[in-house]
RNA sequence: GGGCGAGUAGCUCAAUCGGAUAGAGCACCGGCCUUCUAAGCCGGGGGUUGUGGGUUCGAUUCCCGCCUCGCCCA
């Protein structure tokens, strides 16, 4: 309702300017004012045209107002403070636009590919993962809400250097034959079937990857490099393929993954398509592309300096006189012939933009229940989804990457792919760290100078960190003790439920409270609280709005029903139920329950869920004080009651709606 | 050395393209359960927005210098 009543203000006061001073396309900057006695919608346009236009801004303000004449779902214009316009709404009228969910829907349409979580499959899940896909997840759901088809891809690099280095671990450190990794990956899985997910493969590569990294730095100079040696040969005999180390990693790898994918599916986060690197390389993605960036005047060859022998890329608005080097040149392919990173990455983001004229092969891999997540393979199934060739694409990867991942948008600008450089976005997020309490409550000896820092970076090569499984099991457990407390005559099952629907809800909300470049200082007393800013806090109003209904015997539904079919010969009733200072909070609600819409623009547009978090949390809170300010049930006059109802229902309505985006489920009882 | 990000209340964070009196939560102090659930509500103290300049009718926001911290690259 909002958004759509601040693009009705701006295109008229735009039509205004133009018509009265000669102004196109003047942007005019619609804002919400500060306080309701500056009414609903405000713009300050008329300050930044006193300069243009030479007079005062006041004056000009007047005079736009005079000229907007009547808007409809307006009530009024006036001047106020420096030259502000501000807008009042017709109350009556917009609060059926509220019960009838009106606002404008963006732009619908477009082929967006979200790509998060993509942990290396060599040890378990820990919080700073899951600040990746709880972003990502909710992004898709944003996404999605605004009506556009979303696939969600999982990359996963089973072929990397963090992989090898487990493998390393089984067959060196504890020596293990192919044949004993293979017995051991059943072992687990049978065990964690009944015994939980402690038992699961992830967590035991959780420790042998800290005690292999530990290892390579261990012994005599000779024994270090030897390791060395030992860990680049596993690393390139994994990359090969076809041999026994590679099954080795083949088996690690996919169990990890599979424990990955059981672990985000515990937070409701699904996936489409699970590309891996294995088939990048197999598949020859990067022959493909090194054609193409050769092609295109992308790479070149350097004949001189420190990068002799490498392909490395242009760089825009460097000019190179001849016979001069780039020294700063980014190296795509080294002299050695090896491939980067980046370079895999421009070839594997070619794919996803329906560029690079290869696909993978698709099998299916995991199931949803419903549907099933695919993964990709050299040979696949004749019948299978059809992925990439996306319009638009959003890459979850933290901060840190920020680098190599303007070094993929800008290959692919050089290739004269500007249009899907303009639609690939690095949704970008700072790490999650652990405060110095933390780490010390944890076990960790931490160092003296890191004692007074206000976090430390999580490390999985040495096993630092708190694994996603484990602060899950932490948050159902006190969520239970608390519900258990509460709700004495529910059935274990129905307790259990609702326990991990709070504990779940806390944990996403407290990892998207946070805008994206905020490094989240992980500590155990924020993460397991639930009151003031928190998911149970949002559940709360939810779960008092139904025991209302549920006490008044009525449901949400029915009243809104009600409410909007009469709504047309209520409207003066209505006004006077909005009107007066003892209804400012109600009109308030109603107002911010219409903020819907405008909000998940917002999100979109700034690639930033944490807005519709802070929505969600003001929006209960506002609920909360119009709980204990108008008994809803005790009401005698059954005009007032019945509206009092429909606030509660439009709120409730809104609340689940705002929460089910955030990945969030809105328990029946707490 | 170069690049990116950050510095706002005791702590953790917000602040819609530069806009009206810089807001929340936690913590602390004081009230409110015979009512639709107290995982809640009300009230209170808390700020030179790191620092020095500049631009502007107006700067937490934009520009320049400096300080501190983090990350990436060489």
């Amino acid at each position: 309702m909002v958004l759509e009543l601040q693009k009705r203000l701006g295109d008229a006061i735009r039509a205004v300017l133009n018509e009265k001073y000669g102004l196109a396309d003047e942007t005019v900057p619609i804002e919400t004012p500060p306080d309701l006695r500056f009414g609903e919608i405000a713009t300050p346009v008329a300050l930044q045209l006193a300069r243009k236009l030479r007079k005062a801004p006041k004056v000009i303000a007047q005079e736009i107002v005079a000229a907007l004449g009547s808007v409809e779902g307006f009530a009024g214009f006036e001047v106020a403070g420096a030259g502000y316009i501000n807008a009042r709404l017709e109350r009556s009228s917009a609060i059926q636009l509220v019960v009838r969910a009106e606002g404008l829907r963006p732009t619908a349409g477009g082929h967006a590919l979200v790509e998060h979580t993509s942990i290396n499959p060599n040890k378990a899940a820990h919080i700073g993962h899951l600040r990746n896909a709880i972003l990502g997840d909710t992004f898709v759901r944003l996404l999605r809400a605004a009506g556009q088809k979303v696939d969600v891809q999982n990359y996963i690099d089973n072929t990397g250097v963090q992989v090898a280095d487990v493998v390393v671990g089984f067959l060196h450190v504890e020596g293990k034959t192919l044949a004993q990794v293979r017995e051991l990956v059943a072992a687990c899985e049978r065990r964690a079937a009944t015994e939980g997910h402690k038992a699961g493969i992830d967590y035991s590569c959780w420790d042998l990857y800290a005690r292999t990294s530990q290892w390579y730095g261990e012994g005599s100079e000779e024994e270090q490099a030897a390791r060395k040696k030992l860990r680049y040969d596993t690393l390139h005999a994994i990359e090969h393929g076809g041999n026994q180390t590679a099954e080795v990693a083949e088996l690690i790898s996919t169990a990890v993954l599979k424990r990955h994918l059981e672990t985000m599916l515990r937070l409701g986060i699904e996936y489409d398509f699970l590309p891996r690197e294995s088939e990048i390389l197999h598949l020859k993605f990067w022959e493909a592309a090194f054609e193409q960036l050769k092609n295109s005047g992308v790479l070149y060859f350097e004949e001189q300096g420190k990068n002799k022998g490498c392909w490395v890329m242009t760089r825009p608005g460097v000019e190179i006189a001849a016979g001069e080097t780039d020294e700063e040149a980014k190296v795509i392919v080294r002299s050695n012939g090896t491939v980067t990173y980046v370079g895999k990455d421009i070839a594997y983001h070619l794919w996803k933009f329906g560029l690079l004229g290869r696909d993978f092969g698709y099998k299916p891999f995991f199931r949803y229940g419903d549907r099933e997540c695919w993964i990709s393979t050299t040979d696949g199934e004749k019948e299978h989804p059809h992925f990439g060739g996306a319009t638009a694409i959003y890459n979850v990867i933290d901060a840190r990457q920020a680098d190599p991942q303007a070094n993929v948008i800008q290959a692919l600008r050089g290739m004269g792919h500007s249009a899907e450089a303009d639609h690939y976005t690095h949704f970008s997020y700072e790490m999650v760290a652990l405060t110095p309490r933390c780490a010390v409550e944890l076990g960790y000896t931490v160092a003296e100078e890191d004692l007074s820092r206000p976090y430390i970076e999580v490390s999985g090569r040495k096993g630092f960190g708190v694994k996603a499984d484990d602060l899950i099991d932490k948050l159902i457990a006190a969520t239970r003790a608390e519900v258990d407390a509460r709700q004495p005559a529910r059935s274990e099952a129905e307790r259990q439920k609702i326990a991990e629907q709070i504990a779940i809800g806390a944990l996403r909300y407290f990892m998207l409270k946070y805008t994206r470049n905020s490094v989240i200082a992980f500590d155990f007393k924020d993460a397991l609280s639930f009151e003031g800013e928190t998911g149970p806090y949002i559940q709360y109003a939810v779960v008092r709005i139904r025991n209302i209904f549920r006490k008044g015997e009525t449901t949400p539904e029915a009243v809104l029903a009600e409410f909007a079919k009469a709504a047309s010969q209520r409207v003066s009733e209505f006004a006077s139920q909005l009107s007066g200072a003892d209804n400012e909070d109600i009109w308030a609600l109603w107002l911010r329950a219409g903020r819907f819409s405008l909000v998940l623009d917002q999100c979109i547009g700034a690639s930033e869920p944490a807005y519709l978090a802070k929505h969600a949390f003001q929006l209960a809170q506002e609920f909360n004080n119009f709980y204990h300010k108008h008994h809803i049930l005790t009401e005698e006059d059954a005009g007032r009651k019945t509206f009092l109802l429909a606030t509660a229902a439009v709120v409730l309505r809104e609340l689940v709606k705002a929460l089910a985006l955030l990945g969030i489920e809105s328990p029946e009882a707490m």
